[in-house]
RNA sequence: GCCCGGAUGGCGGAAUAGGUAGACGCAAGGGACUUAAAAUCCCUCGGUGGUAACACCGUGCCGGUUCGAUUCCGGCUCCGGGCACCA
């Protein structure tokens, strides 16, 4: 064992000696319990970055610590290789999308190699692969000829100027991020997922998830959005209209009805369409309606306007005329495309109420209170204990009784019914893009939509496309879409759209059980043994959509009979953001030059608060712009590798789990490094001094002195605690400040006896095993020179010897109305009137309590005693 | 705008059944060792007052429940994640 801790050549030797093993190369066992341990796989950007880091560092010593359980651990890792950062940076250095993805590839694999991954690198899938995707192609033509795939038209942002489809992210400010033209939004046929029919299973199987946060649940129950309204039929008025017709709306609130005073219809409705025939202003506001992104976030914070159309409906109980207005707020698409608006009731319709000069009609009261204007909020936002009025023959009602009187009187004339519905729309896939997986579908004039037949499959996609940022380069490929029709062999023409690329990482996990597989998508038998994954680990920002098509895609599987499970993940841990100071100077055209942490010195007053910061090259003062997190943009990313390779794999895995628990957020920080590897040099050298006298013999539990029993409690109340901390919380942070507790107390103990070397050998195998997960490498090292010769790997995570946590007295707190006033040492035996009796005779106790009278004494056992006194 | 989170010393964080606020670490200050530096070790370290013992205040803000609230309840503020074509 060497004086210092050389972390190069220890990660090298433990990294070989596992390679050289297959240590994390795992097959089915029989009779063993199995962990599926998975983090969400990355998309080769380039490089990793810290969240990279950091979510593969938890997912590891998980697996790492299941392993120590008994668990025969499966972690598999692979590439989410589509997507649309291939294709900038194709058209930024013109280079093929494939031959960048691929050697980002290989860099990125070599660098997760370096932090010592407990991967089994033989599963390694890659999506932009055709033994991947045409899995996925398969799956596309078996749901088509279900029916759970169809195709219908969809809205997307167009960009005049490069004539391509933008996605939400690339349009700023309403503008294309390129051409910087205003977008427009366009309708395109597209295929869709119909999620929508596994609605209800997606919402009810949430209730099953008993590891999943409650927070994530809660996201995808309200995203999923059951609700329980009715739809309305409103009849046309033939006069402003001039056709015989109905407008539907659905609302929730049916109960309010006769509170309706006008409905509203999106841009694209028919009526609105109608009604700007013969109105320039209609028409161009309908124009209007179309620029601008399709992204909800935009369209819900604009401005709410609206113009009428001159049009009236007729209200289905009152027979009154309800003016049709156009509102940019409808959205087409989405339910009917046209609302009822309630203006004394809904925030939103009482604000356009206003603004447009329309009647408020308040249909429910509470008692002993009038409807103004500045109370308007008590009236929607509450239904209770409210009772209707101005509704005719429904006055005097609660919200169920209006809403049962409305909806029967409504399906009593056809004029509605009751209905239950989803905010949750069906999934689009189609992307008019290269770098993606083809949809295999082929377009023929005489028989339609044909999907590829099986023996076709793949599509393959050509990989040597360089594309230009102006439409999709496949439809400009007749070698790729010229073909013949499979069902008569005329002439047709192949999709160029490509998937979506959640749809491949909605099914990797499944893929993993039997990655070279080729009978089919999965091998049932292999993905049953797995599945469902034990633990998985990813970023918060995967809260609804990743996860919930992952988990719609589980069930499509099931109903193709690959898997037999409901659910893909039994746990669920979200990792907070990496995050990092930011630097930067403000230039005279307004914009803003960041500078990278690293760059920058931090200036501090006395008490090290932070006043100011500048720049190392120049001297000059920078602004600090707050923490945020990293990202190429704010240029404030700190290379993982820098510290890889100035400390080593186990610092960075020992700081990354001990600066923040795994769903907070973490701050970058070097000098939090500086600390973890500083530990671990304290570690090398106790082991080292220990080891170099001799191992000593083995220890005699029965005669300890008090000293000696210490030190043994300091060793298992770690044990029990990181045990607890790793085991049932994943709170590493915490269970990384036991063992660093235990260190301290190990540093100072005696090492004048054989018995006192015998503990610190039980201190120091302990703190190698409750670090094994976190730092397998230095574990090891350290291992072997505390004489194993077995795999540290293998080794059974410590168990508590409650024997040594006993204690002969206890120190408890005194309180008088609660505010500490002193300790007492007690016996651990003493009861409850003892302790009592003992805080009563305490010298400051006796102090406050002076001319108070004594009301009452909580003893809580093994705590504390509160004298009430007044 | 809507949905979901978060806020504790100079900093990261701890307090996992309502029971000692600040574990553990970082930074900082003082000291030891050293020719010197690095490394290492020791001490101090929420604020105010006090020589000290100690006292008072203190967990984003306002209010409530309780013998006792960082923790529970009501109302806010600010920051972050998501919003269906970023992954």
């Amino acid at each position: 064992m060497h004086e210092q801790y050389q972390f190069r050549e220890i990660e090298a030797a433990a990294q070989s000696h596992w390679e050289h093993q297959q240590s994390f190369v795992v097959r089915e066992q029989a009779g063993k319990d199995t962990f599926y341990c998975l983090s969400m796989f990355p998309y080769p950007s380039g490089k990793l970055h810290m969240g990279h880091v950091r979510n593969y560092t938890i997912g590891d010593v998980i697996a790492r610590y299941q392993r120590m359980q008994g668990k025969n651990v499966l972690q598999p890792m692979g590439w989410d290789a589509f997507g649309m950062p291939a294709e900038n940076a194709a058209m930024k250095n013109q280079v093929a999308p494939a031959k960048w993805t691929y050697e980002n590839i290989a860099y990125m694999k070599a660098q997760l190699k370096s932090l010592g991954l407990g991967i089994d690198w033989t599963r390694e899938v890659t999506t932009c692969k055709p033994d991947y995707y045409r899995w996925e192609q398969w799956l596309f033509t078996k749901l088509f000829e279900k029916g759970v795939i169809y195709r219908k038209n969809g809205t997307v942002n167009w960009d005049p100027v490069d004539q391509t489809v933008l996605a939400n992210e690339q349009v700023i400010d309403g503008r294309g991020w390129r051409s910087g033209a205003l977008i427009e939004k366009r309708e395109i046929p597209m295929y869709y997922f119909r999620i929508t029919a596994y609605a209800e299973e997606l919402l009810s199987s949430l209730d099953e998830l008993t590891g999943w946060p409650e927070q994530v649940k809660t996201m995808q129950r309200n995203w999923i959005g059951k609700s329980f309204g009715a739809d309305i039929v409103f009849d046309y008025d033939q006069a402003s209209i001039g056709i015989e017709g109905q407008l539907r709306v659905y609302s929730t609130r049916p109960d309010t009805l006769m509170g309706a005073t006008y409905v509203a219809v999106a841009a694209e409705h028919p009526l609105a369409q109608r009604a700007a025939e013969h109105n320039a202003e209609l028409a161009a506001f309908i124009a209007e309606c179309k620029s601008g992104s399709v992204a909800e976030a935009d369209m819900a914070t604009m401005e709410k306007k609206g113009v009428p159309t001159g049009q009236f409906v007729i209200h289905p109980l009152t027979g009154d005329k309800l003016p049709v207005f156009v509102a940019n707020y409808v959205l087409w698409g989405y339910g009917e495309g046209a609302v009822m608006a309630v203006p004394a009731h809904d925030e939103r319709d009482f604000a356009f109420a206003n603004k447009y000069s329309l009647p408020i009609t308040q249909v429910y009261a509470a008692e002993g209170k009038d409807f103004s204007a500045s109370e308007w909020q008590e009236w929607y936002a509450d239904k209770s204990g409210l009772t209707t009025l101005n509704s005719g023959k429904y006055n005097g009602l609660d919200f169920t009784g209006a809403f049962d009187a409305i909806v029967a009187d409504l399906e009593a004339s056809n004029h509605g019914a009751r209905k239950t519905q989803f905010r949750l729309r069906d999934w689009g896939i189609s992307r008019q893009r290269y770098w993606g997986c083809p949809i295999p579908i082929i377009h023929c004039d005489s028989c339609g939509d044909v999907p590829v037949p099986e023996d076709q499959l793949p599509v393959v996609l050509p990989e040597d496309v360089v594309p230009d940022g102006s439409g999709s380069p496949l439809a400009k490929m007749p070698e790729f879409y010229s073909c013949t029709c499979p069902k008569c062999g005329q002439p047709a023409k192949r999709e160029t759209d490509t998937m979506d690329t959640f749809v491949e990482s909605s099914w990797y996990y499944a893929r993993y059980a039997s990655p070279q597989y080729t009978q089919g998508m999965i091998d049932p038998a292999a993905a049953n043994h797995w599945l469902p994954v034990d633990q998985y680990i990813g970023g918060i920002e995967h809260a609804i959509l990743h996860l919930l098509y992952a988990r719609f895609f589980h069930k499509l599987m099931r109903d193709e009979g690959l898997v037999s499970s409901n659910e893909p993940f039994k746990n669920l841990l979200t990792q907070g953001m990496v995050v990092a100071e930011t630097y930067y100077r403000t230039l005279e055209n307004g914009g803003k030059d960041w500078f990278n942490p690293a760059d920058v010195e931090v200036e501090r007053d006395a008490k090290a608060k932070v006043i100011g910061a500048k720049l190392k090259s120049d001297g000059l003062p920078v602004e600090i712009g707050g923490t945020e997190k990293m990202s190429k943009s704010k240029n404030n990313g700190v290379d993982p590798q820098a510290m890889i390779d100035q400390y080593g794999a186990d610092t960075c895995r020992l700081f990354m789990m001990f600066a923040a628990p795994p769903e907070m957020s973490l701050e970058w920080s070097d000098a939090g490094v500086e600390g973890a590897s500083r530990f671990l040099r304290r570690v090398w050298r106790l082991a080292h001094s220990h080891a170099s006298a001799g191992l000593p013999a083995a220890l005699d539990k029965a005669s300890l002195n008090d000293e000696q029993k210490a030190v043994r409690r300091a060793i298992h109340l770690a044990i029990k605690q990181a045990s607890t901390d790793i085991g049932q919380y994943h709170k590493f942070n915490t269970a990384i400040a036991q063992v660093m507790t235990l260190m301290n107390v190990l540093e100072k103990a005696s090492t004048a006896t054989e018995q006192d070397r015998a503990l610190i050998q039980e201190g120091l195998e302990t703190v190698t095993l409750l670090l094994a997960p976190i730092t397998p490498h230095i574990g090891h090292a350290l291992w072997s020179a505390l004489g194993h010769t077995d795999e540290l790997l293998d080794v059974s995570w410590p168990a508590v010897d409650e024997s040594a946590l006993v204690q002969d007295s206890l120190t408890l707190v005194i309180q008088v109305n609660g505010k500490l006033r002193g300790e007492i040492q007690v016996p651990a035996t003493a009861s409850r009137e003892e302790v009592e009796a003992a805080a009563r005779q305490n010298e400051n106790v006796l102090r406050f309590i002076d001319g108070l009278t004594i009301r009452k004494v909580i003893v809580v056992p093994g705590k504390l005693v509160n004298i009430v006194a007044g």
